[in-house]
DNA sequence: AAACATTTCGTTAACGTACACGATATATGA
DNA sequence: TCATATATCGTGTACGTTAACGAAATGTTT
């Protein structure tokens, strides 16, 4: 009868239902010791009746409560720009979330050397963060790092590639095995009808070529599973300097000619460079990524598809699953597998990382 | 000295600055009337050269201004459940904003009857709008009701198709000539080298037809520029039933076949039907929209390619624009054009709209 | 110059929550 | 029993902005 609340339902309205003052109200909202377990019940009772909001701007300006979140990624080098993406998204997030007093600070690590990535990891446990988020790719330092931060109940979440078995609070990347079929499925597009394949992958650490056998393997797979008449080899090169991998493409080469080529990582553009060079015409070309160089060199009509799984969004909503999880308190989504794009001249222009 | 301003400047610390009272530096803040030019000018270079920022919190909180957006889009129908993903777009961005105060409300229109645009076109003029989302689908009602629009100042976004040379805040959709460009390129990898293509156009009101020449125009000019070579015949089917369409293919395929059949629209899935019952295979076929009815028939293997430009982030971008000129006051890009997605049956399950 | 209208400006109470502080009530110890 | 510690709770102020209200200054009309 006398309900009159005006359309918004606050700790007041609360209060007054429960006999109490707002000061206890707010103690078990934000549980707080100093209440006792018969009132906090009924408060808890009649905030679940009410379906009890909080006004998170009046939360906002009252509160001087900061969160912290760290990144650890791989620096940008000169041998691929891939991780920009990713920081950017970082970035964007954390500009989206600061006026909600979470601060995010950006650790970094070389991909060809592991004692960089203890040393950030070190200073994160250092760093008393309230939320991690991470590119698991060396194994057992990650293991490692992740028994920390367990320890310590700071929640992770992991980009660009998961590591299965973990208590992580999300994995935000891409489905490795899929992409790879996808993959396959464009190349049997491609005329002639039985082509000869050659599959590429370029990586100097025996940690990240893992994720380049799950594309493979999806790859292969395509071709078993639809029966489709396809001649697959295969060539391992690591070493990531250009010379290097001249050298084995020309050896491969050499011993036999393809109709499509498939680099399993965005280290196509090295491969570009070397159809180029060696006036390779007419075997059509596939990798992974939206970079710069890859770009050019679809332009060129060297490249004919590129494989992307929007990396800056992997940024984004990786620090926006933490800051949905701890501030928000929303459930989150265990696996996030990204969109797998396809890239071609045509559309690249409009695609949004 | 006595500059005890823990970090973040307000009206207060201005007022002190201006020698007046917050009122009238609110006053100015909101440009409402009531203060002296002189003063005004004195307050506007202090918010300058402070680079104020008003805590959007504190503002919320204290303010109880509605915004009002009215959107206008076509109702889903039997015939296509095209428009259910622009207008959960649509719901998300309301839902997102709703506590900012601004409440969405939406309205329908018969793609198929011209009158119910104009008779929604009525009610949101009269509704005293602050901001309208629409698909200018029908030309000149369309004119009509986005002058109307201008004169009142209300903004306006269009989403899904655009009427250049009209007053509007931005458009977001398609590049539909690209799109067309892109199919094309698609078209021109599936084997054999030299294919025999069908254009189909399905649509019953003249209007929309426009939109589908433009992504015909595309699909044409690349293989124009591009000096492949091709057989290109078309077909208009302005009738949208399955009988009457599945009449008008027998005519057409009974004259002669063809290796590639690209519908211009989401339409594509009763050609989809068709080809299944009258067991036509072996032929590559190529259509628009992640629809539940298409994404049936390309796990079927009877659709190859789809090509998606996300209707639901249409629907999402079209009113933050809104949100973010009007509370915001953010400068709006004019022209923003969605990626082209390519959805085949390995990528469809990560898609997103 | 009185009376009134208008412009310009200051004061103050909200908005809903956080949190420090102080006030009770209850339990514990001697 | 009284005193002291502890658990439980209420009060008040602050956060930065909005907007209603009214005061003061200025302008206009007789």
């Amino acid at each position: 009868m006398e309900k009159k609340n005006s359309g918004t339902v606050g700790v007041k309205e609360i209060a007054r239902l429960a006999n109490v003052s707002i000061g206890t109200v707010d103690r078990v909202l934000n549980n707080r010791v100093g209440v006792s377990e018969k009132t906090k019940a009924k408060i808890l009772k009649i905030i679940k009746e009410l379906d009890y909001q909080p006004n998170i701007f009046a939360r906002r300006l009252a509160s001087k409560k900061k969160l912290r979140f760290a990144t650890l990624i791989p620096k940008v080098s000169e041998e691929t720009t891939y991780w920009e993406a990713p920081l950017h998204g970082i970035r964007q997030a954390a500009n989206e979330i600061k006026d909600f007093g979470v601060e995010v600070i950006s650790f970094f690590f070389d991909q060809n050397d592991k004692s960089t990535f203890k040393d950030s990891a070190t200073k994160i446990i250092a760093g008393q963060f309230d939320g991690v988020l991470m590119a698991p790719m060396f194994e057992d330092e990650s293991a490692v790092f992740i028994k920390t931060c367990n320890e310590n109940k700071i929640p992770l979440v992991f980009i660009n590639s998961d590591m299965p078995g973990y208590n992580n609070l999300c994995y935000i990347g891409p489905n490795l095995y899929q992409s790879g079929y996808l993959s396959a499925h464009i190349v049997n597009y491609l005329s002639p009808a039985d082509k000869k394949t050659l599959i590429v992958n370029i990586s100097k650490e025996i940690d990240l070529h893992h994720h380049l056998l799950r594309k493979e393997e999806g790859f292969r797979n395509y071709f078993e599973e639809n029966g489709a008449i396809n001649q697959i080899s295969k060539i391992d090169i690591q070493q990531t300097s250009y010379a290097h991998i001249q050298q084995k493409l020309s050896e491969q080469l050499s011993k036999s000619s393809y109709d499509v080529v498939f680099v399993t990582n965005s280290r196509v553009s090295t491969v570009a460079k070397y159809f180029e060079e060696h006036q390779i015409k007419g075997v059509k070309l596939i990798g992974y990524d939206f970079l710069e160089d890859n770009i050019l060199h679809l332009k060129n009509k060297t490249i004919d598809f590129l494989i992307c799984q929007k990396p800056q969004e992997q940024g984004y909503r990786g620090v926006m699953s933490l800051y949905d999880h701890l501030v928000l308190n929303t459930p989150i989504e265990k696996e996030q597998f990204m969109p797998i794009d396809i890239i071609t001249r045509e559309n690249y222009q409009y695609y949004s990382n």
